[in-house]
DNA sequence: AGGATATCAGACAGATCTGTCCAAAATGGC
DNA sequence: GCCATTTTGGACAGATCTGTCTGATATCCT
C-alpha cells in the first residue's frame, strides 16, 4: 500500500498550474517546471507536444475547474436568481483562497497574439460564461435577459478584476451587492 | 522650413507606446522597437538605462495621457455626479479607438513580479484614479462616499475589461447606465 | 516473465534577447 | 565656427529559452 507517486504527466500539469497561474505563462520557462515536478526535460516533450501544449493544458485544466466550482455553488438551488447570485458566491470563494492573482485567461492572453493557445481558451470560457449569464436571466424570466446578462458580466468582471489590480478581495463584496441590484430592479413579466 | 525630425528618444517612445500596447511588453524585444523607430541600438541605451526603463517610460506616458483624457472629459463640468459619469465617458472615448486593446497597466502587469516596474506603474495609476472617484464622490456629498467610490471602482474595471477580454466596446455604455443607477439611488444628505 | 510504455539524465543545437563597446558622423547651442 | 551632445552601424558577449537526441532504466499490463 506504498502512495503511487503520481505520473510524470500529472506532476507537469501541477507545477504548471501552480507556476504559470501564480508567475505567468511568458515568464515560466519550461526548466523551472521540469524542476519543480522533478521530471526530466525529455519526459516533458513525451507527454506533451511542446511548451503550448502544456499551457493549453493548463488553461483547459484552470477552465474545467472553474465550471466546477460553479456547479458547485448552483446546485441545489431552483430560482436562477440564486443561481446568478451563487455565481459571485463562486468568485468570492476562489478570490478568498491564498495566492489569488486574478482570472488565469486574462491574464495569460493580456500579452498573448491572437489566435494563440491562450487567446483561444480565452474565448472558451468567455464564450461558456457569457451564455451561463444568458441562459440563467432567461430562465429567470427577466424582460431583458441578455441586458441583464450584459450589466451581470460587467459587475463580475469588475470584481475579478478589481480584486487583482488593488489586491482587494472585498470588490466581490461590493459586486454581489449591485447584482442584487440589478437582479431586484430590472423588469421581469412572467413572475 | 524643413520639418525637423523628433529626436531618436521620442521616436523610441512612440514605436514603444505603439509595440508595447498592441503586443506587450514582455513579447516585443527591443530589437523589434528600434527597428520600427529607425533608431540605432546604442540610442536606446543611451537615452534610456535599459529596456525596463523604456517601459517604465512607456507607462508614465500612458498615465499621463490618461489623467489628461479624464480632465478633458470632466473640465466645464460644475456638479460631481456629472464628473463621475465623465470618466466613463473617457473610457468610452479610449475603448473607441482603433487598437484597443485594455488596460495597459492591467495588460504589463499581468505577468509581470511583485515590485517591477510594471507593478509600480499599476499601483500609481490605481492609486490616483482611486482617490479620484473618493474626491468626487466626497465633493457629491454622498453619505457614504467610499462605498460610492468602490461600486463605480468595480463598474469602470468591468467595463475595461470587459471591453478587452469580449472585444466588446458597448460594455462601456453598459457600465456607464450602471453608474447613472448607483449615483442615483445612492443615499446623499446634503443635497 | 516479457514486451510495450514511460521516465530519466544530460549534453547539445539553434534561436532570441538584453546589453556593451567603439570609432565615426551628425546635430545643436552659443 | 566650435565644442558638447547626440546618433549611427554593427560586431560582440553572455544569458536564456525551446526543443532534440540518445541510451539506459524503470514501470505497468497481461
Amino acid at each position: 500500500m506504498t502512495a503511487t507517486r503520481p505520473s510524470a504527466r500529472d506532476r507537469l500539469l501541477q507545477a504548471a498550474d501552480r507556476l504559470f497561474y501564480a508567475e505567468g505563462v511568458h515568464t515560466v520557462g519550461i526548466d523551472r517546471i521540469i524542476e519543480e515536478a522533478g521530471v526530466a526535460k525529455g519526459s516533458l516533450f513525451y507527454n506533451f507536444a511542446g511548451k503550448d501544449d502544456l499551457v493549453a493544458s493548463y488553461l483547459a485544466g484552470r477552465d474545467e475547474r472553474r465550471r466546477a466550482r460553479i456547479a458547485r455553488h448552483t446546485e441545489g438551488l431552483t430560482d436562477p436568481v440564486d443561481k446568478l447570485l451563487a455565481v459571485f458566491d463562486a468568485l468570492q470563494e476562489a478570490v478568498g483562497e491564498p495566492g489569488y492573482n486574478g482570472c488565469a485567461f486574462a491574464n495569460a492572453s493580456a500579452e498573448a497574439a491572437p489566435g494563440s493557445v491562450e487567446a483561444v481558451a480565452l474565448r472558451t470560457y468567455r464564450g461558456w460564461f457569457g451564455d451561463l449569464l444568458l441562459r440563467l436571466a432567461t430562465e429567470a424570466a427577466y424582460d431583458d435577459p441578455s441586458g441583464v446578462a450584459d450589466r451581470l458580466r460587467v459587475i463580475y468582471d469588475g470584481a475579478a478584476s478589481g480584486a487583482r489590480l488593488d489586491a482587494q478581495p472585498a470588490a466581490v463584496a461590493v459586486a454581489k451587492e449591485l447584482a442584487r441590484l440589478v437582479l431586484e430592479t430590472a423588469p421581469r413579466s412572467a413572475a
